[in-house]
DNA sequence: AGTTTATGTCAGCTTCGTTGACATTCCAAG
DNA sequence: CTTGGAATGTCAACGAAGCTGACATAAACT
């Protein structure tokens, strides 16, 4: 573990130099920097469809909650509906995603990934995957483990919360 | 720590289960998440100005490297120099960046922050500051320690160095 | 019957990416 | 010294993907 951060004085206090302005600010730099590699490989993939990162992230949420409603892909994707519906729009004519009346409430519209889609969701991910893993390898568990916690506590609560509840939702029924 | 992600096998191998597909698609997901809060701050205060990210990452890397050129901004920022133009001819009309025809190679602008400039980003800064440590101060040392370290692993190696020799070059001179 | 909710769509605006064309400046080869 | 290419910066136009506002439709609720 870095040196300068486990420092500690003499009484015990905890040494709060990883709170420094430039400590803080090294971590916004590398977020930005990181994030680009992050999404380097997808984009390079959605590029190749005439994709962008806003059909990769609704193809995303639909592989892990299969059935989902259009009101809850907006909420969790933080995007207005005409700006969803346009995204959404493509990816069914382009046959990637099926919407199918709800059974309860047939206002409701069900969304599923077709095959296709399923193939192409794959492609993303393997690709997104396989970047993330070699830097969590490269990290190792500790690392990564610490990387969780940080990034738990950058989120919105309220965002957070209310995913967690629709994952608990999903796997419990 | 995660006990999950400590389990040995009494033969000594690393458990990798903090590499399962899951584990990633959890870690891809937080990003998500993560980026979105991380930006949330700077992106109420830009709209109230009329401005977006492109502005700020401007503010930000010509506040870090003052004098610094275009072309130096064009590979931080990884966008094409017309994109860049854009952002930079409205700061520069607003008052908020100054462009001096640069010295040796005239063809050159040198960038600096005016006075207004610096109030500006002190305030974006301040407010992404503030969200980041609160994020750190809850996550606790060890974990930003690991964060970092996932961070740095995630990004373009090429513009990870790049970027380092820009620093030396700056804090050596 | 009337209201609310879920969804979809049209029109129009903005930011911020892109490419193409072009002007200016510098440097180096002839 | 001149001239042609390289580097740099700007202008124009286009596209993706956000946004707001208005409105339509259908289903559900009261």
């Amino acid at each position: 573990m870095n040196e300068r951060l486990r420092k500690r004085t003499d009484s015990g206090d905890e040494d709060l130099l990883f709170l420094t302005d430039d400590q803080i600010r090294r971590g916004i730099e590398a977020m930005f920097f990181a994030y680009r590699g992050f999404t380097a490989d997808p984009d390079r993939i959605l590029a190749r469809s005439g994709y962008g990162r806003a059909h990769h992230r609704a193809i995303h949420f639909i592989k892990r909650f299969p059935g989902t409603t259009v009101n809850n892909l907006l909420d969790i994707l933080g995007v207005t509906k005409q700006s969803l519906n346009r995204v959404l729009r493509r990816l069914i004519d382009d046959g990637l995603v099926e919407s199918r009346v709800g059974e309860q409430d047939r206002r409701q519209r069900n969304l599923y990934l077709t095959a296709k889609g399923e193939a192409f969701e794959r492609e993303l991910s393997e690709a997104q995957r396989r970047r993330v893993r070699a830097a969590y390898r490269a990290a190792g568990p500790e690392a990564v483990a610490g990387f969780r916690t940080v990034l738990e506590h950058m989120m919105d609560p309220d965002l957070r919360r209310h995913y967690e509840a629709l994952r608990r939702r999903r796997d419990g029924a």
